[in-house]
DNA sequence: ACCTGAACACCGTTCAAGT
DNA sequence: ACCTGAACACCGTTCAAGT
């Protein structure tokens, strides 16, 4: 890819996350682009269309998911329950400090997903394996699914700063960890 | 209102239910029109515009809501837990029955809330009720709060049916409640 | 009092012309 | 190879004309 063109695609991915992260009505694809001081056709010319453009930004946000949960297998291993609840933890937190992949991640369909889908499944792989290792562990309930992580973070993430409620997604996010764990080891 | 003015506003709510249900892409009012037998025109007369049509689904959801848990406050004097919960797992899947209010309650912006303004003002009365009562009792986690209900009911209704993802919404709704209990009351 | 649907406005997407 | 932005298409909303 030529110098200027990755430099372009940069931009308009800097723009779109500026822009979806601060404006109320939906986003113009004509705003990215002024914004991010190219055509419009060089938005498209780099995402195909809105749906590829936010879901780019999912996709980068599943690579840090990854990577914490890759930690978590790593540096675990003592507490298996209290990994998984962590990384957790830390990638809602990490949603919730960024309002524009929130949006792309709340408001944008299938696509959006079928965008990261390497990712997701890498993501899956992961979860599968912090799940298995807590769950032989017996510190987390046994019927608790692999698909229950990403279910759990899509739940608590629907309810980080929607439409002015004034709700505590971290209170939410607690219950929840605590309803995973196993009745025996509960506190 | 004249009868037929009434008659054409059920048919025009019959319209949007039968296709915010069952279409794939984004509803269309004149699909909604001419699946209601009327013009463009009236479907404006009747709503202001596609958020109040989405609104009015959403208030009627929420009567049926506030009308479960207006029972569960009649009924439930021995066991306040279970019947704060059982009004929940009741109200969760009343809404994964009508796909037609999920989408609104999900895809509709502040507006479509603030159609609803009342009855969300009532549920929030009566959720108060019954989580007073079960904390009462000892039965609820002593941090848990009146709003903490929708929130919860948010977060599982965001994982029905998302994008084709096998998630199951109901142990996602168990998870939650046996987060909600006490730590001394857990079984 | 209410209804109709052609017309308008807005925004996602394309493509002919340019460098 | 890549960029530009006018033009097109689609869909929410309005409003003049009708009953």
């Amino acid at each position: 890819m030529r110098a200027d063109a990755r430099r372009n695609r940069e931009r308009i991915l800097a723009a779109a996350r500026t822009l979806f992260a601060s404006e109320r009505p939906e986003v113009q694809i004509d705003d990215v682009a002024r914004e991010a001081g190219v055509g419009v056709g060089t938005v498209y010319r780099h995402f195909p269309d809105k749906q590829a453009l936010m879901g780019e930004l999912v996709k980068e946000r599943f690579k840090i998911f990854n990577e914490r949960m890759r930690r978590a297998l790593d540096e675990g291993e003592e507490e298996p329950f209290e990994a998984l609840a962590s990384s957790i933890r830390d990638n809602a937190a990490s949603v919730a400090e960024d309002a524009a992949t929130r949006f792309a991640l709340m408001s944008g369909g299938e696509a959006v997903f079928e965008h990261a889908g390497e990712e997701k499944d890498e993501f899956l792989r992961l979860a599968r394996k912090l799940v298995l290792r807590a769950r032989r562990a017996g510190e987390l309930r046994p019927d608790f699914q692999a698909q229950d992580v990403p279910m759990v973070m899509c739940g608590v993430c629907a309810t980080i700063d929607r439409r002015g409620a004034p709700w505590d997604w971290r209170r939410h996010l607690e219950l929840v960890l605590s309803g995973m764990k196993d009745g025996a080891s509960r506190r």
